[in-house]
RNA sequence: GCCUGGGUAGCUCAGUUGGUAGAGCAGCGGAUUGAAAAUCCGCGUGUCGGUGGUUCGAAUCCGCCCCUAGGCA
């Protein structure tokens, strides 16, 4: 069979048609593999393909997810390895698309086998931050898991506590998982492209997308999924723009203001990602294209 | 045309009595193993408008020129 396609590339760089015509020249189906497109509710903030796009090309998990649910690379990887399987088993090509570094690095290089932790050892380790602090945390994951704590900043509360979680959970570090990893695409096939666009470029297509999106109705999307009343900690409510629309919604920030805010951390986010598939994805080929005109050349020219 | 302010980092501006310059924002580099659109770490990137001069030494003082904001004509 055909190798599988892993397309890489940050927000706004022209994943989705890349991916279309990727279709279109593999006879493949589109599994999404970005963190935030996997949740219902927000499609045009979150740039999810439209209907003309989904009509191009069989797409899978975009929009699925329940917002209230908590998904992370582990319920991800999960469903998109089942759909990649069952694409194959009928004769088409997986098309892996997103922005997500960390979910392309799962599959081709592995995820640690840590089991699921269970939501008392995590409000735990939530009480411990909120009692003892930064500091309470720090200690408590140095004593769970010295290796790895050594290597985590000090104020990186997310990993810290990754790690008293692990540790309480299991009774073993974090770090002793790493040996048993591999990755989760194991056998199969497959063959990564990363879109990697003039920066400038770039950013211009950001602000302009952004303004195309509230010309959509990202506003009133933000607005019918504030009513919904979700914890703010949840992922959904994160993703780009949402907090800042919402701000503007509760009367705390300008308009103007949100939409400025909104697309200076959509660039910013672009420059992380760039940096991630720069070192994480290093082998993999490259494409510059923005637009759809492009992807097609560019894409014959790498498959070629 | 005259008068008065201003021309210093991509932007907004600091810069003592002369010792080749520093803040905020923007930006750049990096880390990344179950929240990853998350969470962190690091970094001033500069013909001080131009050109002569004074001085051991000029962003700082003087001359001329250019640009710019406002006022008077």
């Amino acid at each position: 069979m055909t190798s599988a396609l892993l397309i890489a590339g940050p927000t706004a760089a022209g994943k989705t048609a890349l991916a279309i015509e990727a279709a279109r020249q593999l006879d493949g189906e589109i599994i999404n593999a970005d963190s935030m497109q996997i949740y219902e509710g927000l499609p045009i903030i979150t740039a999810c393909p439209d209907e003309d796009e989904r009509a191009a090309a069989p797409h899978h998990l975009f929009g699925t997810v329940d917002p209230g649910l908590r998904w992370s690379v582990g319920e991800w990887s999960q469903a998109a390895l089942a759909r990649f399987d069952d694409i194959v088993s009928r004769g088409k090509t997986p098309i892996l698309v997103g922005g997500t570094g960390l979910y392309f690095n799962a599959l081709t290089v592995g995820l640690a086998p840590v089991p699921e932790i269970s939501p008392e050892t995590r409000a735990k380790a939530v009480r411990l931050l909120g009692e003892g602090g930064l500091d309470a945390v720090r200690a408590e994951a140095e004593r769970q898991d010295p290796v790895s704590a050594a290597k985590v900043k000090p104020a990186d509360r997310q990993r810290l506590l990754r790690l008293v979680e692990v540790g309480w959970e299991t009774g073993r570090a974090l770090s002793s998982f790493h040996a048993e990893t591999t990755p989760l695409l194991g056998e199969r096939a497959w063959r990564g492209i990363v879109i990697e666009p003039d920066r400038q470029a770039l950013y211009d297509r950001i602000d302009l997308r952004f303004d195309l999106m509230l010309d959509q109705g990202a506003l009133e999307e933000v607005a019918r999924f504030k009513e919904r009343g979700l914890a703010p900690d949840l992922p959904a409510m994160k993703a780009l723009g949402v907090p800042q629309l919402m701000a503007h919604l509760e009367g705390d920030l300008a308009r103007d203001e949100a939409i400025e805010i909104a697309k200076r951390e959509s660039r910013r986010y672009a420059k992380r990602q760039m940096t991630w598939f720069r070192n994480q994805q290093a082998s993999w080929d490259r494409v510059t294209a923005l637009h759809k005109d492009d992807a097609r050349k560019q894409l014959a020219a790498v498959l070629g």
